[in-house]
RNA sequence: GGGCGCUUAGCUCAGUUGGCUAGAGCAUCUCGUUUACACCGAGAGGGUCGGGGGUUCGAGUCCCUCAUCGCCCA
């Protein structure tokens, strides 16, 4: 090797020296961003996930990231107008937290104390100043997005975008304002969706509370998780068909401490079997009891307010805490001697996932939006296969959710978000609106002045159901909407799919008509309303035991540490290999390890490589079988790759790389190419071996070169620094590989040498287990000899004995004829050929014997499971052919590789 | 209660529509510092594919059932 790149590049790959520069050479480019005229490419777009603008990347970001960058550049190399969008969402609850805990720490006051618009510059203030740092860390992994194109979903024109869907629906009557029995979080004092509570399991306690009966000495016997609640039960229900309580269905009970007078009924949603088969009701405060409630004509008791303490309906108890009130009530019960019984009792406790308190059943007023409608077409798009899954079985957790879709609670009690554009006149009758309504103006409908905007804001999810065409300009016909929209390739994680991907796919329906252009003269656009046509669910990231990475149990890895110590494109190769499709993925820090030796295996390679390139390099290829080896390996393994990023089979990407790489190129290839190399450095310029040696080199250079490319999606950074220190005859007039053209075709298709090598290489290994079994030294170069099977494989390697001897490390081979019988020999045997090589003095053949007669065995049982088939009649009668005559060709082989391998070990003997 | 997923070598996982003697990485053992790489090279050992039943000429693969672990919905 020459010294300058020898010395220039490192022995190891030191990815920290490298990727900070990289890039930045690629965004001062301006390649993250599509080219200001894309012609006629078609578009390729993706639309990032915004992660909540109060986020630190983790694991499950870093997997999706590179998932997604490695989509959009390999759509980018292959001609795409490609964009990646990024953007962060403003996470009302969670970003309204931060800020106010921030507050009352360093300045002791609450956001009432300082009051809405102070509050509200608060939280700007902090999100300029952190808001950023998710996205920061983003380039840490590579992430190719256009942060020229960044949204945030509080911006001008995405509010804009939200009020003008909001007034939309409220046009099609889709929005309305209800009572409805919501999940309060007491803590953050808003209402929090269905779909924003996690059920923990928790040790409770199971109360016995005897209700009197009206009119007799009875008392029924209620169970309870939480008997402070009764103070707002307006019935008790049994099962109609439960013989304990027949008789009491319709009379009257005295509700113990409020003396209430309430019913008892029958209800079919009653497990008789649970507790004392009796239910108190409390249609306030249980969603199921709500339900039952309206069935018999109940009343609603609302014992909370917002803060979680009892309000007036809890008479004496008005004031307490919830937790208070427990134990008041039972002491009250257990003093009148009304408490029957405790239990001990698991059951499911539903906890707020931003406060992580208990949320209480609440009744209250909140804006809604009705779905049914909305769903329809969303359900439509999947069921019709327009909208596809990755893996497909996701599409059975979206449909059902759709088709049994909830109406959709879109008020928050917070400061922080989209403000609800109604407004209220005198009367109290609401008005939505695009453009802020003046207090004192006249109500469009009603003429009566204006007296308020309501207060609440909305659920964060309705501003990020529009970010596939709000982040592009929409409502506005702008040219990037219809450049962009919609888009291709969605990924995300499972337990949004409701959450996001569902509404997402609800709005592009409703809101986009008419906005794409025409692709008819690209890629024709199937159907120009569907946001997103590829829904990719990544796996989750767990930790080493399967268990989630969370930050409250400690056991997440910092995606930008594993990126300091690993480098970012063995984080992102690794992350690859190991993330099979739709499987979790269990993560340990060390795992990295394999994406850094294989990082480090491409970097030396190319080290050799490049080392070589330095010489005299031919505009044509080596012609050698090895050369059109590697070329027919090369054809091979770019369909492969090819193929699997346009399926997102990102595994299995990784995997024809690893193998490419390391298998064919390194310990292959490369070494075989050595020999001619070598055998050129003592030779004249102009001599035969300096040519061939030429050769090799383009044929070294220009694999190198496909590899590079093919490599780039997954491990941008090493790449990019590679091909800068590539000769200029490989890259095309490509200086960065960021924008080079992905290869349609490389290599040479090439059956024969496939098949030639292959034979080769099994040879090779032939003899080298000979040699180490008859212990040879590495460094010993004995003479080997070869029998081959027949004489055409006698030609075919009396071509290849310089390439086997190289390989193999021997000195010279000899090539017979199958009739070939050396006495005193170690052998093995192979497809084609048998191998041998000589005794020494000291050799104790007995390892070598019990290697062939273990070889001899396997053999045989192989045969003896076809001899099985070949002799079933309906195996003959039922397979298809071309089975049954590649099952006789193996019988053949293996029956010669039998009858070599015995009469080898005779020989021995 | 309903649904989904996992179970293959000591560990982590691959194994297309059923059809080579079930593969890889890590770990283990032996040998080696040969001018890209010891984050390396060569060789080796290691699995009755969770249990049972069925379909089939043939099952890791399809069906039934049981078990284990995990997730989602109610």
């Amino acid at each position: 090797m020459s010294d300058s790149i020898a010395t220039s590049l490192p022995t190891r790959f030191t990815p920290a020296e490298f990727e900070e520069s990289i890039y930045t050479r690629w965004e001062q480019s301006g390649a993250f961003a599509p080219a200001a005229d894309a012609g006629d490419k078609p578009s390729y777009t993706i639309m990032m996930p915004p992660p909540n603008v109060t986020g630190v990347l983790h694991m499950g970001h870093a997997l999706n990231n590179t998932m997604q960058d490695i989509v959009i550049r390999h759509r980018r190399m292959a001609g795409y107008d490609a964009l990646w969008l990024p953007g962060t969402d403003h996470a009302g609850i969670a970003t309204q937290a931060v800020v106010e805990k921030q507050l009352l720490a360093e300045e002791g006051l609450t956001r009432e104390d300082i009051g809405r618009d102070a509050f509200l510059a608060k939280v700007w203030d902090w999100k300029e100043h952190h808001g950023n740092f998710i996205l920061n860390q983003l380039r840490r992994i590579g992430a190719s997005c256009d942060w020229s194109r960044t949204k945030f979903t509080l911006d001008d024109d995405m509010s804009k975008a939200v009020r003008v869907s909001f007034v939309r629906l409220w046009e099609r009557d889709l929005i309305y304002r209800g009572a409805r029995l919501v999940n309060w979080d007491c803590r953050l004092q808003t209402a929090v969706s269905d779909d924003e509570i996690e059920y923990e399991q928790r040790k409770g306690k199971l109360w016995h509370l005897r209700y009197p009966v009206k009119g007799s000495a009875e008392y029924l016997v209620v169970a309870t998780t939480r008997p402070e609640t009764m103070l707002g039960d307006t019935g008790v229900a049994v099962h109609p068909d439960d013989e304990r309580y027949a008789h009491l269905i319709g009379k009257t009970l005295f509700l113990p401490l409020v003396d209430r007078e309430i019913p008892v009924v029958g209800d079919d949603s009653v497990d008789a079997a649970f507790g004392t088969g009796a239910v108190k009701v409390t249609p306030g405060h249980d969603p199921a009891d709500y339900e039952r409630g309206k069935r018999h004509g109940l009343a609603i008791i609302n014992l909370l307010e917002s803060d979680g303490t009892l309000n007036e309906n809890g008479g004496p108890f008005a004031g307490m805490s919830r937790e208070r009130a427990r134990k008041e009530v039972v002491a009250a019960f257990e003093e009148k001697g009304l408490l029957e019984c405790i239990e001990d009792h698991v059951h499911n406790v539903s906890i707020s996932d931003r406060s992580k308190t208990p949320v209480e059943p609440l009744i209250s007023e909140q804006w809604f939006v009705r779905m049914e409608e909305l769903a329809s077409p969303a359900i439509e798009a999947a069921k019709s296969g327009r909208l596809q899954f990755k893996p497909a079985r996701w599409q059975k957790v979206y449909l059902d959710w759709l088709e049994n879709v909830r109406d959709w609670c879109i008020s928050r009690q917070l400061w922080w978000g989209h403000r609800i554009p109604v407004w209220y006149d005198e009367d109290e009758v609401p008005i939505a609106s695009v453009e802020d309504l003046a207090i004192g103006a006249p109500h469009p409908k009603t003429g009566k002045p204006i007296v308020r905007q309501d207060d609440d804001v909305l659920d964060t999810w309705a501003s990020s159901w529009l970010w596939p065409f709000a982040t592009l300009g929409w409502p506005e016909k702008t040219a990037d909407l219809q450049r962009f929209y919609p888009t291709q390739f969605l990924s995300t994680a499972r337990d949004i799919i409701y959450l996001w991907v569902a509404r997402m796919v609800m709005a592009g329906y409703a809101f986009t008509d008419g906005v794409s252009k025409d692709h008819a003269d690209a890629s024709p656009v199937v159907d120009p309303k569907l946001c997103f046509t590829t829904c990719y669910i990544h796996a989750n990231v767990l930790d080493a035991k399967g268990k989630r990475m969370s930050k409250s149990a400690g056991n997440g890895i910092d995606p930008v540490a594993m990126v300091d110590q690993y480098g970012a494109d063995a984080v992102r190769f690794s992350l690859m290999i190991l993330t099979r499709e739709g499987q979790d993925v269990k993560l340990a820090a060390n795992r990295f390890e394999l994406g850094q030796r294989f990082c480090n295996k491409v970097w030396n390679a190319s080290r050799f490589v490049l080392g070589h390139l330095e010489g005299d390099i031919a505009d044509q290829h080596g012609d050698a079988l090895e050369d059109r080896w590697i070329r027919a390996r090369l054809a091979e393994v770019c369909t492969e790759v090819g193929e699997a990023l346009e399926q997102y089979d990102f595994h299995d990407a990784a995997m024809a790389l690893y193998r490419f790489t390391w298998d064919d190129f390194c310990d292959w290839y490369v070494e075989a190419a050595k020999r001619r190399i070598w055998a050129a450095e003592n030779c004249a310029p102009d001599s035969p071996e300096a040519a061939a040696a030429a050769r090799v080199r383009h044929t070294l250079g220009s694999t190198l070169a496909t590899l590079l490319r093919l490599m780039h999606p997954i491990t941008p950074f090493l790449t990019e620094a590679l091909w800068s220190a590539l000769p200029a005859q490989f890259k095309n007039a490509e200086e960065l590989l960021m924008t080079a053209a992905w290869p349609q075709q490389a290599g040479l298709a090439d059956a024969d040498a496939l098949e030639e090598f292959a034979a080769v290489q099994d040879l090779v290994r032939g003899f080298r287990n000979v040699k180490a079994l008859l212990e040879i030294a590495p460094s010993e170069k004995p003479q080997g000899s070869l029998a081959a099977v027949n004489e055409s494989w006698r030609q075919k390697l009396s071509r290849q004995t310089a390439v086997l001897c190289g390989l193999s490390g021997l000195d010279s081979i000899e090539v017979h004829s199958a009739d070939y019988k050396p006495q005193n020999c170690g052998t093995d045997s192979t497809k084609v050929a048998s191998v041998f090589l000589p005794f020494t003095v000291d050799t104790d053949p007995s390892k070598l014997k019990q290697s062939l007669q273990k070889k001899l065995q396997k053999v045989r049982g192989g045969i003896g499971g076809i001899e099985k088939k070949l002799g079933n009649e309906r195996f003959l009668q039922n397979a298809d052919g071309e089975i049954v005559e590649a099952e006789k060709l193996r019988m053949e082989d293996l029956q010669q590789q039998a009858k070599t391998l015995q009469e080898n070990l005779e020989a021995l003997a």
